[in-house]
RNA sequence: GCGGUUGUAGCUCAGUUGGUUAGAGUACCGGAUUGUGGUUCCGUGGGUCGUCGGUUCGAAUCCGACCUGCCGCCCCA
């Protein structure tokens, strides 16, 4: 006998679980489509040549290589030292599990841009792998749901994502703060205070202010080679919190003068933040310049969603990337987007009890099986509503009643019908409520009355 | 990938300094109850004590490795 299990870090769904999860897709699906975005799918499993190198060397290290299949030994030049590994897999393995949703959609751009129309905006929900140590709310196999806009520079693009983000969570009535930087502000910083090639250096330090505080950054930035007297001059970036985004700015704009690309970074926030201001879309955006993400390809606007009332990692994040087709070829393709973690949403929802009642309990009826002539009879009846739309089931054996009501009971079933000789005789059938236990006999078609009068 | 920690019935957990046949609750199945579930009572079944190896006369218990869950680091949704 094999012992039932699940690779490490992967999950499996039961019914409840799912139609959780379907809530969550289907919520995020609305949105979009209210947007007039366009739906994809790509492959779980990309060439290893299109994932490699894109999300820096701990990217690689978490991508999902795959064996290649038939004799994989055959021609491959094995050596045991270290700096092999790398080439070793290379020979190994030419497929990969696709680590994003962001690079196999540029990809997909590339490929077809024929058929596209520009500004393309897609949308795409499926699962992503990383071989990342699983820990809660954290796990190998995971879903995204992403939205980009790509083949156009108009900031009106960031705007849209912000408002989408906005819909997103107060549908599900989640309380969030969307965090927003630039990553050209960024780029001005290390330009002025360090070295323009200090940029990423800078970013990974910076990142973790709210987690390890200055002194922790500052000890890190010296460890990474940024010069004592480089961090003496980024000391107005530590005092920055509490300030009004508008106030951030003006002092960013100060400290970044002398930085063209800075100041352009800074020009960006204020544009985008007008809109939403003007708009009026109902959202807490807060500029926040320690916020850089790892992710390498991001050159203008950086994302990130947290939830307020539950203590969690981000639960969304994205940006704008200038040349993430240009690896492939296709250059002058601009765009933005961001991700949705289903996973966390999950998690969030769950933990601040948000999910509605109504999906866990769909109306749907079961018809107890009698057996013989009283069988047929109640599934006449099951055609009827069935023809109705009702969800209902007839139980599949004529057992005793006692068992048949207890599966409907635990199913959550809240109605059962009940047809046997007696009903047979005068063609009705027993409708019987499971919560008050009240039942009446009632022709076919009140029964269905019922249901259109209380579609929830 | 590094460090720490965890694992006993489907689920939640007891199990004495290493000592006969490893227990309880719950769930499941059957019965009390041949057209009535959520309550109650009775009964049956179910375990290679995560896996493999070691120490020992003897291991659920001690040791090692691996696997899994969790926590920290790295990174990230």
């Amino acid at each position: 006998m094999v012992k039932p299990s699940i690779p490490k870090g992967t999950r499996d769904f039961t019914p409840v679980e799912m139609m959780r999860r379907n809530y969550i897709f289907d919520t995020i699906r609305s949105v979009f489509h209210r947007h007039a975005c366009l739906p994809i799918e790509t492959p779980a499993m990309e060439n290893l040549s299109t994932l490699m190198g894109k999300y820096g060397e701990e990217g690689d290290r978490l991508l999902f290589k795959i064996l290649n299949s038939g004799d994989f030994t055959k021609g491959v030049d094995f050596q045991n030292d270290e700096q092999s590994v790398n080439h070793l897999a290379s020979q190994l393995c030419e497929k990969g599990l696709r680590y994003d949703l962001t690079v196999p959609f540029a990809r997909f751009v590339v490929q077809h841009q024929g058929e596209l129309t520009f500004p393309f905006k897609r949308y795409q929900m499926q699962p992503v792998w990383r071989a990342d140590r699983p820990q809660k709310g954290r796990y190998r196999e995971f879903y995204q749901c992403d939205v980009d806009i790509i083949g156009s520079n108009s900031l009106l693009n960031e705007v849209e994502l912000v408002e989408i983000t906005g819909e997103v969570f107060r549908a599900f009535g989640i309380d969030i703060v969307m965090k927003i930087n630039n990553r050209k502000i960024l780029t001005g910083i290390a330009e002025i205070f360090c070295n323009a090639d200090q940029v990423t250096d800078l970013c990974v330090a910076l990142d973790k202010l709210d987690k390890i505080g200055r002194e922790a950054v500052c000890a890190e930035m010296l460890e990474r080679g940024i010069a004592q007297t480089s961090i003496d001059g980024l000391s107005p970036l530590f005092e920055l919190g509490g300030l009004s985004n508008h106030e951030v700015l003006d002092k960013l704009a100060t400290m970044l003068s002398a930085s063209e690309t800075g100041m352009k970074g800074v020009e960006e926030l204020r544009t985008v933040l007008d809109y939403v201001a003007k708009l009026q879309i109902p959202i807490q955006l807060e500029v926040d310049v320690t916020l850089a993400r790892g992710l390498n390809y991001y050159t203008g606007a950086i994302f990130e969603i947290k939830a307020k009332d539950v203590a969690m990692g981000s639960i969304s994040g994205g940006g704008r990337y200038d040349n993430l087709t240009g690896i492939f070829g296709l250059k002058n393709m601009s765009g933005v987007g961001i991700s949705y973690g289903a996973e966390r949403i999950y998690d969030v929802l769950n933990e601040l009890n948000l999910f509605p009642p109504h999906i866990m309990t769909p109306i749907t009826a079961m018809f107890v099986n009698f057996g013989g002539d009283d069988e047929l009879y109640a599934l006449q009846g099951l055609k009827r509503l069935r023809d109705a739309n009702i969800p209902s089931e007839i139980y599949p054996d004529p057992v005793k009643m006692g068992k048949q009501m207890n599966y409907a009971n635990a199913k959550g079933i809240p109605y059962v019908i009940m047809a046997g000789e007696n009903e047979r005789s005068q063609g009705v059938y027993t409708l019987k409520n499971m919560q008050t236990g009240e039942q009446q006999a009632l022709q076919i078609d009140d029964i269905i009355g019922i249901w259109m009068k209380n579609p929830k």
